[in-house]
DNA sequence: CAATTCACTTGCTTTTAACAAGTTAATAAA
DNA sequence: TTTATTAACTTGTTAAAAGCAAGTGAATTG
């Protein structure tokens, strides 16, 4: 995505965000990073929503060139990469946490777990704190 | 947009967010009912963001179907319509408040009134609360 | 050093969005 | 009481983006 018409496409906070992260798998793939613990490009592609190679290609070249996300040579296995939270994309737990407290609001089907909605909602930094500091366990 | 593919398409409330307000173009619907003030249609087209009037129709009928907006007559002028958020659409507001909070940190160029972020920063409750009101004064 | 794994890239098809023009329903003006 | 006008869409066509399948190249393992 990441578009590059409307007129100095600034402005906007709305707008803005958009402009950065404002599709459907740039969310799922910080969802995977900032919650799930996913952080290779197989892991992104093995989550099963079905991305396509191609799209996770130009999505993680779109996050980490609006600085969202890093990527860096895995130390252990050299053949891969690890793709990761930069401070700026850690930043958008808060907007994470509004939107799955949201959903488990409204849909029946989400299934997030009871002691994560419940720091979620009676002391919901801590639970940032707690995701900031890769302690959560993933679900 | 609307996901009907994705086996159950359930589960995950980010991936349920996003099939329901998951793209630009429903989420700038939402900014302006939520923040312009803006309810009509044309309000909408005329919001200069250059969305076509195909897309508007689809995504309005789209929210609506979700739950997210309301349509019904405008009484004043019985030849439009008025579309309004629902109390599903409202409790939304917290995250597009995190979002306005994470652009104005990360976006030089983001003009969001100064007492806006204020007031989104010392007490967001009351913020929240005026929003639903509808006392916001529009920027 | 041959084979394999991992992370892409490329080419093609399908779907979605953008653009322009036309249609319909409800007032407002003549 | 037609006639025009405004508002809210539809429809048809073109352009762009996504989805799919297969291929490539750099590490690393056997």
């Amino acid at each position: 995505m990441v578009d590059t018409k409307t007129k100095t496409w600034s402005g906007c906070p709305i707008r803005f965000g958009m402009s950065q992260f404002g599709d459907k798998w740039s969310f799922l793939i910080i969802r995977d990073l900032m919650f799930k613990g996913r952080k290779y490009y197989h892991e992104f592609i093995e989550a099963g929503e079905g991305i396509s190679t191609n799209i996770l290609a130009v999505r993680l070249a779109d996050l980490e060139s609006s600085g969202i996300i890093s990527k860096s040579r895995d130390p252990v296995k050299g053949s891969r990469y690890i793709y990761s939270l930069t401070d700026k994309g850690m930043e958008l737990i808060p907007m994470m946490m509004a939107m799955i407290d949201w959903a488990e609001k409204f849909d029946a089907d989400t299934e997030v777990p009871k002691d994560f909605i419940d720091k979620l909602r009676k002391n919901p930094q801590k639970l940032h704190q707690e995701i900031l500091k890769g302690i959560l366990v993933a679900d």
